[in-house]
DNA sequence: AATCACTTCCAAACCGCTTTGGATGCCAGA
DNA sequence: TCTGGCATCCAAAGCGGTTTGGAAGTGATT
């Protein structure tokens, strides 16, 4: 059933028809209901392949899932991120499109979507410093989000982020306060951006109480369990071992958390842990209680606010970036408590 | 810069440029290369939109993924599943369309998918016993592939899934060969098929040597840390604890893992563990060594396979259902060894 | 020389919708 | 009675490709 034969069924032209689905005014108030029943009743759906055409504009927003060829992480947050952005797109009516490809065809990805007009816009997962794809997109005048920011960066654009400096910028100082001294920092890759910001939280953290950073209670790589558990291990086996530790994530998290249990220590007690939740929902962090005290923003929320940034962006004639940063909640678990002095 | 502007440039005609860029035969080899360098040259990329109005195909295929209402679990394989099966269309030409939806609608957005001509095919994911979506999807004559199976359905349908039964069963006898005898359970939700079926192998394998279930060693919940943690937990406090564990995930696993260590037994000596691990790229199984033994079967590799199948079911006017059952490895970890004589 | 089969190209219809630029009829106001 | 404005509808031209049904030219065959 297409537009045409659902107005000879009702003895109109394809132009009213569609203005009445579409509420146009120039059309009769008792012949629009009579449309919009017989639409219902013969079950008419309009053909979005027509539409889309016909209108120019594509209706849908691309997400490009870069794979780092080199070690193949699929980014755990992803599929809540999509969740997110995913309820926005059901709401305006907009499809969502995926693209997964290798890190090098990234670029010609974006030029595809852009030239062959498949997307009005997309949003930019996982910046690095100087990410090159912003000032790419910028250029070839796609309209794009991204989600989190790139240091560096000279053009503008747009974004949205969790404060992630001020988030372990808090937690470190919550440490402090409960008088730890040594904080053991767990922080995934720094060539993200994220992580690049979180490190400067801790660092300031500590310059603002004169402390100095101790390059092995540093430590970097991929959020997997078994590096937290690692990391964690080896600062703990040092002569002066911390007595307190800032996880990147809730997996690295449980890492260290097995590290802390299987050298005997009690969580909380000997030794605390501040992690950062990204609020997963498979991931739950307790469920009255927090088992992680944590630095807590819903990644779920922020693919939600990113995509209606976008699609506010698409429809608005004015192209001024927008900027939105999201503060994270610091929650009280039951992995903190005062330092135990040394006995 | 589209078909008729390259066509004038060329001198040629809109039609004989298509034929010649979509390789037709009825056109001059030197033509061809002429009309390719030139669409090279202005960068020319044919419109989508007008492709699939003009063809009448989507060129693309839906994943719905459904949000529990209530529970609002993000199944943590999805990203996995989405990035093998993304594989797959870039590389076969193909867009990939995600819907975000409530359960309670997902039955009216695979109608609008099909009536409104957004895709060509779709992938079922997380079916469950008499899973409806089947005889629905069956009934509207949109092509679909189903990501596990649905026991209980009569109407016959394609679908690729592991062989969760004989996982566990293989799993559950390499315990009972060790000499393990009281075995604990710790499945996902047993209204999921593929929980059911494991389950199936668990008992079957039980069955065959005569050892009765016991249904306090039988644990179904979400797949988490905690649930994992709380499960092994309160089993191990039994008078007659188990001497091993099968659990569901790598999540699962780890929370039992927990609960194992805090209990202040050492894994693969006191007790030990075999899980089903999905392969997902943020959770290994540690690196050359695995950790856990293991029922494997990588969820990425599913998604590559699944959507090959949709393809060429779509692509192939003989519409009889494709089936196709992998086998799970089973790898050996640290986590498994002889039952310790009761001293 | 006429016929035929190929090769190579093109004009025009078509996919299903939106949107522009009227056309028609009716009523109020001059 | 005529004019202008308004409400309501429609024909037709698009969007940018694909595809059908020739047409023109060439060379071989009769």
């Amino acid at each position: 059933m297409n537009l045409k034969e659902l107005a000879t069924k009702l003895g109109l032209s394809p132009t009213t028809v569609s203005r009445a689905l579409n509420g146009y005014p120039e059309v009769n108030e008792e012949t629009r209901t009579r449309v919009v029943a017989a639409a219902q009743r013969y079950n008419y759906a309009p053909n979005t392949r027509a539409i889309r055409l016909a209108t120019g504009r594509a209706l849908a927003v691309g997400h490009v899932l870069p794979l780092a060829t080199r070690h193949e992480i699929v980014n755990p947050i992803f599929a809540d991120f999509i969740a997110g952005a995913g309820e926005t797109y059901s709401r305006q009516g907009y499809d969502m499109l995926l693209s997964v490809v290798n890190d090098e065809d990234e670029s010609r990805t974006y030029r595809q979507l852009k030239s062959r007009g498949s997307v009005d816009g997309v949003i930019v997962h996982a910046p690095r410093m100087n990410d090159p794809r912003i000032a790419m997109l910028a250029e070839i005048g796609l309209p794009f989000v991204v989600h989190g920011r790139a240091t560096g960066t000279t053009t503008p654009y747009s974004w949205l982020d969790v404060n992630n400096r001020r988030a372990f910028l808090r937690a470190t100082e919550f440490l402090l306060d409960l008088g730890h001294r040594r904080i053991g920092f767990v922080n995934g890759l720094e060539f993200m951006d994220f992580a690049i910001r979180r490190r400067n939280g801790y660092l300031e953290a500590l310059a603002a109480r004169h402390i100095p950073p101790d390059a092995t209670l540093m430590f970097s790589d991929e959020m997997t369990e078994n590096a937290g558990y690692a990391a964690a291990q080896r600062m703990l086996a040092l002569p002066d071992r911390p007595t307190a530790f800032l996880a990147s994530s809730m997996i690295s998290g449980m890492g260290v958390r097995r590290a802390v249990e299987s050298a005997g220590l009690v969580l909380g007690r000997d030794i605390s842990i501040i992690i950062h939740d990204d609020d997963l929902s498979y991931l739950p962090n307790g469920k009255e209680v927090p088992i992680f005290t944590a630095t807590r923003s819903s990644v779920r929320e922020a693919g939600r606010l990113t995509a209606e940034m976008l699609i506010d962006l698409i429809n608005d004639t004015d192209p001024t970036p927008r900027e939105r940063l999201l503060e994270a909640d610091l929650i009280i678990g039951q992995s903190t408590g005062p330092v135990q002095k040394v006995s």
